[in-house]
DNA sequence: CATAATTAGTTAGCATAGCTAACTATATTC
DNA sequence: GAATATAGTTAGCTATGCTAACTAATTATG
């Protein structure tokens, strides 16, 4: 069979064109989005990892890193400023003493939470300005993008 | 007239969770893509700031920096940094003394291409494995954040 | 016209975040 | 028990963000 359906694959100028339009919109959309979250004196990456430990549950440093796709060293410096703005408690594996279990304290999860208030707060005004719409679209965007990025490699 | 038209206006709560999820998946495509942009040995900074200069044309420094949402200082390091890399260059205004221009070498323009180029071969084999449908609405969420970034403030 | 105020960009100094290389400490394997 | 593998840290580099304070040039003002 020489033929395959493909009707259903996008052609690669079209994907060309998507990655750098995405790619310039997720900068630019991140950098409004900092703008916010620097009232927290907490930098991106520590929220990133903060949010992970939230609501995916506490992990090990080698875990947090793998999941924010960085080096275990960088991963080991984020920790560091989480713990020592008390936003995160660690403790050592029992069963194995190499290990550390890291976990979001009340205070991490506070903070993160408030974070989000205010992402609210700001975004609203901008994102709720949007037909309902054009919202669903970002919305069907980001499960797709959600999807790719789980499957990536 | 007390009531108005608002059939259009997303509900408050989508626009919370869209902001969160956008705000990720933003992260971590941002966080993919850059380890491909890595080759060049040019930071995400200075590939964004050369994009511009080659897309929209030479800007002031000032000019650069809003385009880009950072302050000027920053700017100027990203600025002496393509500069150093002979990827762009910079002529005084011969009006205002004060004011630079700053365009693109043909090193500056070839390098953004590969770049691209280097991006086409990888999202290629990701975003090209979607349906027709799924980019498409990526590329339609793309537009709708370009608008949105565009009028932000 | 001289001086004051404004504007464009730089420099210095600080923090976060990314990396690799080299280290310590613990577990596992032979 | 010694070699090897794994988890994390430390040291040191680069890039990117900021503010405060500076230089140089232009514009406004008395």
């Amino acid at each position: 069979m020489a033929k395959v359906k493909r009707e259903n694959i996008a052609p690669r100028g079209e994907a060309i064109a998507a990655a750098d339009r995405l790619h310039s919109a997720a900068i630019h959309l991140l950098r409004r989005v900092r703008k916010q979250d620097e009232t927290s004196g907490v930098g991106p990456a520590q929220l990133s990892a903060l949010s992970v430990l939230v609501f995916a549950g506490p992990r090990t440093l080698g875990e947090l890193a793998a999941a924010e796709q960085v080096k275990p060293p960088t991963m080991s410096r984020i920790v560091a400023g989480l713990k020592r703005s008390r936003l995160v408690e660690i403790t050592r594996d029992p069963v194995d003493a190499r290990r550390m279990h890291i976990r979001p304290t009340a205070k991490g999860t506070r903070l993160l939470q408030q974070g989000r208030q205010r992402r609210i707060e700001y975004l609203a005004e901008h994102l709720g300005s949007l037909t309902a719409g054009d919202l669903a679209q970002l919305v069907a965007a980001a499960d797709i993008l959600e999807k790719l990025l789980r499957d990536w490699k």
